[in-house]
DNA sequence: CCGATACGCATTTTT
DNA sequence: TGCGTATCGG
């Protein structure tokens, strides 16, 4: 069933998605179905007579999240046989397959650990103790933030060294040491078998550029390359994309420079500014017209973005209703901007009869959303925040994640400095130390240190040694249960036998109580983790195959289809990419939007206004904007003036204050209310100690590994075409086909909700629905 | 090795 | 103000 290209997308789009005999550059306003032209295009390579195979096409997005959605688009559309086979996912992940398979070219080994940001902050920090550096002078966040930027612009320790301009700017910054803790930051993540995620870029640059036989054979397997959000790219993003393509000249990049606003994690606007320079017989293409929002809105984001220097001129456009102005308010307190929003949200309930998830509620600054999560309380109004910790970094999970880490790799030094004492087992601060200076005296990883104190001239008593040598006992004992366990008898295992069990159950306050939880909910998602895994055929699934999934992971992704009716809670960053019918963008003052920190910088005040523009464009039918006269930051009352970028609105499109009536409610309780703020919302999705109605999942029993939980397999055996199931995990689906006998039964199940997926009977879990 | 107290500091965060 | 880290005392 091919598509009708010409039907079913405009003549842009079209023109976008049909254009494939050199490199093209997409220009996609805001809500102009970007995602649409990405994914009809991939369909298209895969359709075409003699067309691409889908290993052949190579689809890069930022987050986990976009690519899973566009893989589920395309599946529809050519059949899961077919998407199953795409590479597509964001750069980190991608990279981080191909550096695994490759990993012997550049002296890592496949099981390589991946740091997290908190990782890399914590080595500096102690690679700048161990230097006798100054903490004060040399913060670790903004040491950190240098050498990312270095990685990001491929500049090795080497490479800064011999770079005037960058020593010239740390000593300007008072600290010429920089390029000696990068050097020595290194090593240590080399000794350690660890990249963070900017080395999976660089590392993917220098495998391409120094063994050309390997890119070849990647060059050679991707004939078609795409990049989502390519305003996004940083420069090692854009060199490796260049490696790929050069020769061959397929690749399609898809963005928008008028939403690029992360130049603070190193993206370059650039890259998109002159992708018609790099690839010069690019042909562009724009996508002008707004499918989300009215007439209104799309004018005032025009005539906002419009005041911007540096962009690509466009004329984005609407074809639906005027809809009304943009409505302004003005409060005489931060307190009173969450009443005045919380009622006119009542107020457009009543008028539109809306849904509470018809509403966004976007900030600059997370600090902001205390304010809006009060006034929504005492309207008893459901909300739900984003931002804040995700899972994977709470101490808790981190803490059992650094056993997995060290067993899969022992060199791991962040991993082992984590848990050498956790829980307590009398190995101080004294003794780690010693450690990490035999270590680096000796260019070996600390567990090599530990394993031979004698080789490495460790001075420590007997107790200590004794100490020592059981925590290398407990580590070897799991390192060889991996040979015949899967992930989640291996959790189990060490979780019980670490003694993290015992700890965490010992005492029962609440906040520990929470704790325990987690853990469980940990535990829970490694037998989710092998369940799937199984059912998608793969019998064996590893501690391993399990840390490399979630390393790249964020709690974004962990879609718990759940909360339906509740008002969105976020920052603008967060909102991107994201619709809703009612959006307010709050705080609209200067110093916070935009940004106290931009300074006198054109360059950063163009992104704030980018990051409005965002804002603004999220908006289908209505957008408020509000801002306050005073502000409660950092303890004390601040007077704010209104964000300058409410002038560069064209007020034809706004409805200004209205001094709402309001003002009664005044700061009356400006006051405290942190006693009973609710709780993160992860909270919410914690499951209870009682295992959740459709999942029979134990924690405690042993032994029960992700096999195939009794209660569906009875009425598997019967499956069919044409049936309806209902999935644990992807709801409600038809069985399309099944094919195979026995064990090794496969159905095809076209999901409502998450697309066409293979399942291995054996395992799948699901129960016909009548 | 843990707890209490002091201090400093503070955007945004796709990976 | 309120959090996370640093430091000191038991």
């Amino acid at each position: 069933m091919n598509t009708n290209y010409i039907e079913e997308l405009n003549e842009s789009q079209c023109a976008a998605v049909t254009y494939n005999d050199g490199p093209s550059l997409v220009i996609a306003g805001a809500g102009s179905g970007k995602t649409r032209v990405l994914t009809y295009k991939i369909a298209y390579l895969l359709e075409q007579e003699n067309g691409y195979n889908p290993w052949n096409i190579l689809a890069l997005t930022f987050t986990n999240k976009a690519a899973r959605e566009m893989k589920e688009r395309i599946a529809r559309q050519v059949g899961m046989e077919r998407a199953r086979y795409l590479w597509m996912g964001t750069f980190h992940s991608i990279f981080s397959r191909i550096l695994r398979a490759e990993a012997q070219y550049i002296g890592f080994t496949s099981q390589f650990t991946i740091y997290d940001t908190a990782d890399s902050k914590s080595l500096l920090r102690s690679i700048i103790k161990e230097m006798g550096l100054d903490e004060k002078t040399y913060k670790p966040g903004v040491v950190q933030a240098r050498i990312s930027n270095a990685k990001n612009h491929l500049v090795t320790p080497t490479g800064y060294a011999a770079n005037k301009e960058a020593y010239e700017g740390d000593m300007a910054a008072k600290m010429p040491a920089i390029r000696d803790i990068y050097t020595r930051y290194w090593d240590r993540c080399r000794q350690a078998g660890a990249m963070d995620f900017d080395d999976l870029l660089v590392y993917t640059y220098i495998l391409f550029r120094d063994f050309p036989e390997v890119l070849a054979r990647y060059r050679d397997q991707f004939r078609y390359v795409l990049v989502d959000e390519y305003q996004d790219t940083n420069y090692a993003q854009h060199s490796i994309v260049l490696q790929l393509t050069k020769e061959n000249q397929r690749v399609c990049v898809v963005g928008d420079d008028a939403q690029s606003i992360y130049s603070f994690r190193g993206a370059d606007i650039d890259n998109i500014l002159y992708f018609t320079k790099i690839y010069p017989n690019t042909k562009v293409f724009k996508l002008e017209q707004n499918y989300r929002s009215t007439q209104t809105i799309v004018c005032a984001a025009n005539s906002l973005i419009e005041k911007n220097e540096r962009q690509i001129r466009k004329a984005v456009f609407s074809e639906k209703e005027k809809g009304e102005p943009i409505g302004v308010f003005q409060a005489y307190s931060d307190v009173e901007e969450g009443d005045i929003v919380a009622n006119k949200i009542a107020e457009l309930r009543r008028e539109y009869r809306y849904g509470y998830a018809d509403f966004a509620i976007l900030y600059r600054t997370n600090a902001q959303s205390r304010i809006f999560e009060e006034a929504l309380r005492k309207r008893s109004i459901p909300y739900k925040i984003y931002g804040g910790l995700s899972f994977y970094q709470r101490k808790e999970i981190k803490d059992v994640i650094a056993y997995f880490r060290l067993v899969v790799n022992p060199n791991d030094e962040e991993a082992f400095k984590r848990i050498i004492n956790y829980p307590a087992r009398g190995i101080g601060d004294t003794t780690v130390g010693k450690i990490i200076s035999a270590a680096t005296d000796h260019g070996v990883s600390l567990w090599a240190a530990l394993c031979e104190p004698l080789t490495y001239g460790l001075d420590i008593n007997k107790g200590t040694h004794a100490k020592l040598q059981g925590f290398r006992e407990l580590i070897e004992s799991f390192i060889v249960d991996q040979a015949d366990k899967n992930a989640y008898e291996m959790g189990t295992n060490i979780i019980r036998q670490s003694g993290i069990i015992n700890d965490v159950c010992q005492d029962t306050s609440p906040e520990n109580l929470s704790r325990k939880e987690n853990i469980e909910e940990l535990v829970n998602g490694i037998n989710d983790f092998c369940a799937l895994r199984q059912e998608e055929g793969n019998p064996n699934v590893s501690l391993t195959d399990f840390l490399s999934e979630i390393a790249l992971l964020t709690d974004q992704d962990s879609d718990k289809a759940d909360d339906g009716e509740k008002i969105t809670l976020m920052t603008v960053h967060s909102a991107k990419g994201l619709e809703f019918k009612n959006v307010f963008v709050v705080g609209l003052e200067e110093n916070l939007f935009p940004s106290g920190m931009v300074g006198d910088s054109p360059r950063a005040l163009e992104e704030e206004r980018r990051l409005f523009y965002v804002a603004i464009t999220r908006a289908e039918e209505h957008c408020y904007l509000s801002f306050a006269k005073t502000r409660f930051r950092y303890g004390k009352m601040e007077f704010g003036s209104p964000s300058r970028f409410l002038r560069d609105i064209d007020v034809h499109y706004l409805q200004l204050p209205h001094e709402a009536g309001v003002s009664r409610a005044v700061d009356e309780g400006a006051g405290r209310f942190r006693a009973s703020l609710q709780q993160h919302p992860k909270a919410q999705i914690i499951a209870p100690s009682v295992p959740r109605n459709l999942k029979k999942v134990s924690t405690v029993s042993p032994s029960n590994g992700a096999q195939a939980t009794s209660s569906t397999s009875a009425s598997v055996a019967g499956v069919q075409a044409g049936q309806m199931i209902e999935h644990e995990r992807f709801g409600l689906g038809e069985v399309i086909k099944v094919e195979g006998t026995g064990d090794n039964a496969k159905a095809t199940i076209h999901f409502k909700n998450a697309g066409d997926k293979q399942l291995l009977l054996r395992f799948a879990r699901f129960k016909v629905v009548e």
